[in-house]
DNA sequence: ATTTTATATTTGTAAGACAAATTAACTTAT
DNA sequence: ATAAGTTAATTTGTCTTACAAATATAAAAT
């Protein structure tokens, strides 16, 4: 009879290495722009080879929580994680929920529609200078003729992100992030196969508009429009692809 | 003079790799529960050493995009990721902008009323028996006086998912995950050091009934009650924190 | 027929070497 | 003395080889 004292870790080596500096990252043990030690010296301290110390921080450099140089000063920092630094995870969490989940495209827009109205309002309330500013500068290369699709696309993403960063709350605009994102495959779809820019880009002139007069029920209105247009356009495409 | 035609690119390898992987599984040309080829097939594939590519297969792991079993029928397999094993990636890179970004109480806590309230609208019109059942179960759980601490904490998080769940849009679900896990180190704060359980399990049983009543108004009034609630014990303990 | 044993396959870990990048210190020429 | 170029040292990036551990399949023994 054996008493099984030993509480063996299941888990593979680099993983329990990477959960232990992800750790001390979230303690805040380990800061922003902190040096980590060199990777010879961790496999030392860890008891463990270098490949395994490696796969652990590539683990962590998958998250985006550190990031490795070359060189005497070179070596492995703690990132300091923004909104920006964070969206491409989030993006690639959402792309995956939304196409393993099939979650209907009325989902993510009622939701997102939903979720816009508040930061709208908000937005209305709280937008400074600065804010507009950055929606008018968008604008302003949606109405460039000469702006290409790929670009209209990431000024279109880029203007929904300021209104969101407009509500002046920090936590609602990164929950904002990851809906723009998860939304943007079809419209980038809509924007590349039909090409109605002036009717979004007249949308948007309309929802500066508003928020520039702190008209948040107008602002709303556009909204509305805006994602009902594009369910329509999206529902159409469907029915072409079907017919095929 | 020279002409650079070399567009090297100027990640790692094991970087690109792992690029090139997730491009396939989010294309859908790597369905869930396929097998990707082995360690050393791949490596021969993209041309780069083992280790290489298991730094890559490290990158998609930490993202939850695959996984690995040893043996003859083992080797690694994309996963299909829901909104619960896509949770705790949320709750970290949640966790860290929180702490990375000192967003106030105050930013998350309004986030999540007016979202939860959102919920709640929702979960009044197309909450199922089921939804009911799943809410009444914790609710019961939370009655009980046994229950320790960390289970209550614990059914508190899926009391709010199944809220969530119950609204019947599931990428508003994905949405709420985060925002419950972004608040829930302070909620267990309090918990813990307060253990003003009784008054939390009352706010669930009024929500609970409002969704059964389908009183979306009520609903609501609960909520903000809870949100102030803890609100107020937060601030409790900041003033608590201070004065030592 | 059932259990045991061997065996093959695949991921996990280790060690050592060299390449590439990058900075610091040093040397040399002006 | 200053400037530029050179060398050396440090650290991550990659490769090679080898072995360990887990696990399913097939063969062999009971």
């Amino acid at each position: 009879m054996s008493l099984e004292l030993a509480p063996v870790n299941k888990s593979s080596l680099s993983k329990q290495v990477a959960d232990q500096l992800q750790e001390a990252i979230l303690e805040g043990f380990l800061k922003a722009d902190d040096r980590l030690p060199t990777e010879d010296e961790l496999a030392k301290r860890f008891q463990v080879s270098r490949p395994t110390i490696r796969e652990a921080l590539k683990r962590l450099a998958a998250k985006n929580l550190i990031r490795s140089r070359r060189g005497p000063t070179g070596g492995t920092f703690v990132n300091h994680l923004g909104a920006d630094e964070l969206s491409d995870q989030l993006a690639t969490a959402a792309t995956l929920f939304v196409s393993m989940n099939d979650i209907s495209v009325d989902e993510i827009s009622s939701t997102r529609l939903q979720l816009e109205s508040l930061c709208c309002n908000l937005a209305c309330d709280h937008r400074s200078e600065d804010d507009l500013n950055k929606l008018r500068e968008e604008l302003k290369i949606q109405l460039d003729e000469s702006t290409s699709a790929e670009e209209f696309c990431a000024s279109d993403v880029r203007f929904h992100r300021a209104i969101a960063d407009a509500s002046n709350n920090k936590m609602l605009s990164f929950v904002m992030y990851t809906l723009i994102e998860a939304l943007q495959p079809v419209a980038n779809m809509i924007t590349y196969r039909f090409r109605q820019r002036d009717i979004i880009t007249e949308q948007h002139r309309q929802l500066l508009n508003a928020i520039e007069r702190q008209d948040s029920i107008s602002a709303r209105e556009t909204l509305c429009e805006q994602v009902d247009y594009l369910n329509q356009l999206q529902k159409e495409a469907q029915a072409n692809h079907q017919r095929r």
